[in-house]
DNA sequence: GCCAACGTTGGC
DNA sequence: GCCAACGTTGGC
């Protein structure tokens, strides 16, 4: 089963990129949007998640890897909602802001775009590496590998 | 089950 | 700080 990639938000007064790098790895919470919550409910151990600070910046900052499929919500009773625990993989070195994906021919037609206030979305391949070419930004070997422990 | 009111998100 | 987009809620 391929890989699959998505896009993540958070203000980065809330909770930033270098929070997440200090803290080594997070449960993804706060998400309270149904469309939202089933891509989060989506995600594989190993997917990796373009880090995209919203309102403030603009931009994507970082590469994050799924470490943990989800699991319901540990800040709410409410058990409609999950998270997912992620960590950092490699910042972007030139951070992409979101004019730069709007005017791109290629990237324009991105779920970011199209659907801008969804807080959790889709990436494809070709926009993942794409933006990770526009960031001057390599993958690790490690983040490389299909995932931890390799198998088929 | 429709739809108006309301709340939230996020770009500008 | 404003406002547009849009998801959710609740009255009917």
């Amino acid at each position: 089963m391929a890989r699959a990639y998505w896009l993540i938000k958070s203000e980065p007064y809330k909770y930033a990129w270098s929070e997440l790098v200090a803290d080594g790895s997070t449960f993804w919470d706060g998400v309270r949007n149904y469309e939202a919550r089933n891509n989060l409910r989506a995600m594989k151990l190993g997917d990796l998640c373009l880090y995209y600070h919203s309102n403030k910046g603009k931009e994507v900052v970082g590469v994050a890897r799924v470490c943990a499929e989800s699991y319901p919500d540990p800040t709410t009773e409410d058990d409609r909602w999950s998270v997912v625990d992620v960590e950092p993989v490699v910042a972007v070195a030139e951070p992409v802001t979101l004019a730069a994906i709007k005017a791109d021919p290629a990237l324009a037609e991105m779920a970011l775009v199209r659907r801008s206030r969804l807080s959790v979305v889709p990436v494809d391949r070709v926009e993942f590496q794409q933006i990770l070419s526009m960031g001057k930004t390599k993958l690790p070997r490690a983040a490389m590998a299909k995932k931890r422990g390799g198998g088929k």
